[in-house]
RNA sequence: CGGGGUGUAGCGCAGCCCGGCUAGCGCACCUGGUUUGGGACCAGGGGGUCCCAGGUUCGAAUCCUGGUACCCCGACCA
């Protein structure tokens, strides 16, 4: 086969450009740092969404939207979130444009200044915060579970397809509550459904945990993460639940009538999922033929390739192909048949390869003689001829065991991949080398964490929820230590 | 913001150092034919403000000055 992506092994960042180009899944933009979401991938997004959408509004969130634009006095309310956030934030001064009178062209309005800038949106705690403190006056308003699907702008520095964009697609959860006790709980609930939702769903394995101090988000008390492991041994943060205490509820004055008549700080969370898990996706399975998706998102889950010398042969093999879609759809597989004359069939075969398409079939003048179809799968690559009789039926059984196939294959190289050390020494050296998740002792210290940090690039991902209790002594300063954290190189 | 690099057809590039006639190659595209079980082949064809502005010159993609955009590497981040 003609080879069109750069392989893994020659330069792992340039396959994962070339697989985002080749596999039809988004572009660059006239815009830097932005990209255009090509339908394909928009529809992987779309399967997405509809799923965590699924999960949200069954554990009792409901959807709303709040403004793109955020007043610039909002944002200088919560002190942590200023200094978290003013680095990267896209500000709209002017609300008009004119021609320019020096000649050709068109020029922002001077006389069109804002009396107050406007905040394009990071993130929206504090314009959704702002709002609450309209609705919420007894715990009788409590609690407030809304959700919101999104686009955010943060002006970093460097960008990345999928996993670093100037403006991204995302969800944010903001919740309010009456008690501490109670946000505590809708922090775990909402990291226990990512993680369920990257398992079952994305096929990729994570580890649950609580994110350092130094890495918490801005204005949160307590960070909890899911952190996946990518093909080339680097971390990728995939979802993250916040506990905000009363710091956005004191901030906007948020306070509520309690139970026994007295005035309260409202408890928050928040918590969000972006476009980023598509470049997840992309890093945990895919290989140098192209993109593996598993079948649970993809946008088609069967394509079938007619094979054929002439229009006679196609219209009878179309005959067949119909017979088997409507059997495939009974069943709610998704499928495509992709008889496009303008196309050769090996043409059609890489293509959906790179697509990820996880089955395919092929059916020509051969399979017509014999009953049969030529059932490949995306996961290995396998080829196999079977009777078209129960077909239907295989390839439901087929795609169940593509989705856990690909997670088992997933599952096995991050425990090939995750190492216990305690020597720091030992640590730098297999960092470079052989990369992926360290287990290791910490003394809890963000002094320690930003030293590993400075010197190695390493972060601790988060210390696990399962960590087991153990006594150690911290690999850099040799302080105590009661359990294991995660330390990694991450996106 | 620091360091490096690149702007030439839709995409990827050569040409530039050493100025010259009609600006070239691969892919893609269009037409016709032969093909079709792993990215077909042959023949013909279309497509360019050579990033922008100014300068040097008989003559500029090429030399000079200024601008601008994007990419890569760092510090920042989901």
């Amino acid at each position: 086969m003609a080879k069109v992506l750069t392989s893994k092994e020659e330069n792992y960042s340039q396959w994962y450009n070339d697989l985002v180009a080749k596999a039809d899944l988004a572009e660059n933009s006239a815009v830097r740092g932005c990209m255009v979401i090509k339908p394909y991938g928009y529809a992987i997004w779309e399967k997405m969404q509809a799923q965590l959408d699924k999960m949200f509004k069954e554990t009792g969130h409901v959807n709303a939207y709040f403004p793109l634009f955020i007043p610039k006095s909002f944002f200088s309310k919560e002190a942590a979130h200023v200094e978290g956030f003013a680095k990267e934030c896209a500000v709209v001064t002017h609300y008009r444009l004119k021609n320019d009178p020096d000649g050709k062209g068109i020029v922002v309005d001077p006389d069109a200044k804002l009396e107050e800038e406007l905040i394009i949106r990071p993130t929206s705690e504090t314009i959704i915060w702002s709002t609450y403190k309209n609705w919420i006056q007894s715990y009788r308003d409590l609690p407030i579970l809304c959700n919101q699907w999104a686009n955010v702008v943060r002006w970093e520095m460097r960008t990345r397809m999928f996993l670093r964009t100037t403006e991204f697609l995302w969800q944010e959860g903001h919740t309010a509550h009456e008690t501490s006790q109670e946000a505590l709980e809708e922090t775990e609930r909402m990291i226990n459904i990512y993680a369920t939702f990257a398992e079952d769903f994305m096929a990729i394995p994570v580890i649950k945990g609580a994110k350092s101090a130094n890495e918490r988000f801005a204005g949160a008390l307590e960070t909890y993460t899911i952190e996946a492991l990518m093909q080339d041994g680097k971390a990728l943060q995939s979802g993250t639940s916040h506990f905000l205490g009363q710091n956005f509820a004191k901030a906007f004055d948020v306070q509520y009538a309690t139970r026994d008549g007295k005035l309260d700080y409202v408890w928050a969370t928040s918590w969000g999922a972006s476009t980023r898990l598509i470049g997840a996706l992309i890093m945990a399975h895919s290989d140098n033929n192209g993109l593996v998706l598993p079948p649970k998102l993809a946008p088609y889950q069967v394509v079938i390739v007619p094979i054929y010398k002439n229009m006679e042969q196609l219209a009878e093999i179309s005959v067949k192909v119909e017979e088997i879609m409507v059997k495939l759809r009974a069943r709610g597989i998704s499928v495509k048949y992709d008889n496009r004359d303008t196309q050769r069939p090996g043409w059609k075969f890489a293509e959906y390869e790179l697509k990820g398409v996880p089955v395919r079939l092929a059916i020509g003048p051969r399979d017509l003689e014999n009953g049969t179809v030529e059932v490949a799968r995306r996961d290995t690559l396998e080829k196999s001829v079977e009777k078209l009789e129960n077909i239907d039926q295989l390839v439901e059984n087929l795609l169940e065991a593509i989705q856990k196939n690909i997670y088992s294959k997933a599952f096995k190289f991050r425990a090939e991949n995750t190492t216990i050390v305690d020597s720091y020494d030992e640590f730098k050296k297999l960092l470079n080398t052989k990369g992926g998740f360290f287990l290791a002792h910490w003394d809890g210290t963000s002094e320690t964490e930003i030293r590993i940090k400075e010197e190695t690039k390493a972060t601790i991902r988060c210390i696990p929820f399962d960590s087991v209790e153990e006594e150690g002594k911290c690999m850099v300063t040799g302080k105590p230590s009661h359990r294991r954290v995660i330390f990694a190189l991450a996106y």
